[in-house]
RNA sequence: CGGGGUAUAGCUCAGCCUGGUAGAGCGCGUCGUUCGGGACGACGAGGUCGCAGGUUCAAGUCCUGCUACCCCGACCA
């Protein structure tokens, strides 16, 4: 390609509104371009990036046998009533309406639609297993869209969607399919984990997300250091810890606080580790409020919080109106002594003695705490995200925490759609059996995202190889007042396109500085110079993307030593 | 959807408090000098100041309403 005739449009300016770095590059690149809030174009460039990642998604698939087929992106209410979710899925469902009144809604996603394909083509278990994938537009009506296409309301997916006879069948593809998304983000070049997203207590159901590891990351992932174990932190069960809860050593005693609101200021104006203080935490639950402890360094887990009886999900915090009428106090200074709500603690507080919580009187806290002697025998769960250092669930090793995109989740579905719209295949018995089913997805555009994300520094993007948009940036210097530049340039970019080099001649006659800063910018991984100095010496100048120093090539013989350099040869 | 903010040239922003000829930098066009890490000079194009009302002799500036966008919270590929 040249340049000249491709429409780069680069900027220098960071925009106001990008706050995360594939954000800004993608503007500064020039690769897409917000239409509204959440939508967006994909220019040329950009969509090169895009369809490598597609490519790479579409071979994996189909090297494993799924079947490619496309859906509807427009879908009929009938459907979404049918399995409940045209209500159950809210405000994220763009609902749309036809001129003679009748509803539709722009697809989210498709197991309706394919589950109805299925329900229609497959007849007997002799079809089974199969699955089916599409790489298609979807429309989520985010609630706050933003770092461009990392949480877009449109956006590219991959979804897969499998049927079978038994729960055994759904198991083996479910596995089969870990392994099909593992060779995907390998062969993007990506640093992944998969990680567990469900205890696994609902009926057998799995569910593992990918998450491409970035500092920037909107999830946490908790992995141990002694096995494979893996989880978002979300999810990561916590088990009670050894050993027993020391004997009482201090008296209660009231203590004035005066301005002390967080665990902060009392860690750091009375002098106690924070491993004896206790955060008090009021919900709504069934009846009333419940009062939820969790040690002052820990962080309340929302999702393992609003599953415990009597809890009301989803988990609503008590607004301060309502914390003043149960407690006496506002949020600063709650405890659990002398608060007449149902209390549940963490497993961590639990073995707690002699600790300091809020007095439920403005401006002091109660230190010396102790359950069996100032509380009652605690009712414990698990009710914390993971930390640093806890020990694996598994029992082996410890864990460590790290950020996360996720960009895949694949999910054994079970029945949930096919009972509710009766995708019934007749078995060897010769019954009806209600067909066990998966559902699989990737965000293709989101990969693009966040493969800069983990992958770029001071200069711009570094594409991991498979993902650039281009293989190799070639640059004349001041080609416009030396024939031989020009004439060498353009012999090397015949050979190289010839070769079937994905090579970006920049004939735009801009001056070098220019054209090295777009180049690095766009984040071509390897760039050739054709320049008089090197002419003269029969040699060209190499580069490697984020490479330190150049190194020359041989001009006689360069289509080969440039094969060698970009890993072709 | 709740809370906060912004809206002026293609982009980044000043001007608004204290009403009186529409501004800068970058980008874009022409010409010249330059040309190995975002050159310099000259000239030039480009704006219904988000929209609709109101106050005023006069509104980018003051008032009211609306809309869009951004940021902070719960969902997700």
């Amino acid at each position: 390609m040249k340049a000249s005739a491709y429409h780069l449009s680069t900027t220098r300016e960071t925009p106001a509104d990008a706050e995360i770095a594939s954000h800004q590059l993608m503007i500064r690149s020039g690769m897409i371009r917000k239409l509204t809030a959440g939508i967006y174009t994909w220019s040329p460039l950009g969509l090169r990036v895009l369809r490598k990642v597609e490519d790479i998604v579409r071979e994996e698939m189909n090297r494993a046998g799924y079947l490619e087929m496309l859906m509807p992106a427009v879908q009929p209410a009938e459907l979404w009533q049918e399995s409940g979710r045209w209500e159950l899925f809210g405000g994220q469902l763009l609902k749309i309406r036809d001129r003679a009144g009748r509803d539709y809604c722009f697809g989210p996603t498709h197991e309706e639609v394919m589950t109805d394909f299925v329900r229609n083509e497959i007849r007997s278990y002799k079809q089974l297993p199969v699955t089916f994938y599409q790489i298609q537009t979807k429309f989520r009506d985010e609630i706050r869209p933003r770092f461009g296409v990392m949480r877009a309301r449109e956006f590219l997916m991959k979804d897969a969607y499998s049927f079978h006879i038994d729960q055994a069948s759904l198991e083996q593809t479910f596995w089969e399919m870990h392994g099909v998304y593992s060779r995907i983000f390998e062969r993007s070049g990506l640093r992944f984990r998969a990680v567990e997203a469900d205890s696994g207590a609902i009926g057998g159901n799995r569910s593992i997300e990918f998450h491409v590891l970035a500092d920037s990351g909107e999830d946490q992932i908790a992995f141990s250091t002694g096995s494979d174990y893996a989880a978002n932190v979300e999810l990561c069960r916590l088990a009670p810890p050894d050993g027993e809860r020391p004997a009482p050593a201090e008296e209660l005693r009231t203590v004035d606080t005066p301005g002390v609101r967080t665990i902060d200021e009392l860690v750091t104006q009375f002098d106690i580790p924070v491993e004896r203080t206790v955060k008090t935490l009021l919900v709504q639950g069934d009846e009333g409020l419940v009062a939820l402890l969790v040690r002052g360094d820990h962080e309340l887990n929302p999702a393992k919080a609003e599953k415990l009886p009597g809890v009301a999900s989803p988990l609503t915090f008590a607004d301060d109106a309502a914390i003043r009428a149960a407690a006496g106090a506002g949020p600063g200074s709650l405890g659990p002594v002398g608060l007449d709500l149902p209390l549940v603690v963490d497993h961590a507080v639990a073995v707690m003695a002699d600790f300091a919580a809020g007095a439920n009187q403005d401006d002091q806290h109660l230190f010396g705490i102790n359950f069996g002697r100032d509380l009652p025998e605690p009712q414990a769960a698990d009710l914390r995200n993971a930390c640093n250092g806890d020990p694996s669930p598994d029992g082996q090793g410890t864990l460590e925490l790290a950020r996360g995109i996720e960009v895949g989740h694949i999910f054994q579905l079970g029945t949930k759609y096919s009972e509710s719209m009766n995708a019934v295949v007749l078995g060897e018995d010769g019954k009806s059996h209600v067909m066990p089913m998966g559902c699989y997805g990737i965000g293709v555009s989101r990969i693009v995202a966040a493969a800069i994300e983990q992958n770029h520094d001071e200069h711009g993007i570094v594409w991991p190889a498979p993902l650039a948009p281009f293989t190799l940036a070639l640059l004349p210097m001041n080609a416009k007042k030396s024939p031989r530049v020009q004439e060498a340039t353009e012999a090397l970019y015949r050979d190289l396109l010839a070769a079937g080099v994905e090579v970006l001649c920049d004939d735009r006659n801009l001056r070098p500085g220019v054209m090295f800063n777009d180049m690095e910018l766009i984040g071509i991984p390897h760039r050739v110079v054709v320049g008089e100095r090197g002419l003269d010496a029969g040699t060209l100048e190499y580069r490697a993307r984020g490479a330190e120093a150049n190194e020359e090539l041989p001009l006689d013989g360069a289509v080969a030593a440039i094969l060698e350099k970009i890993g072709r040869a």
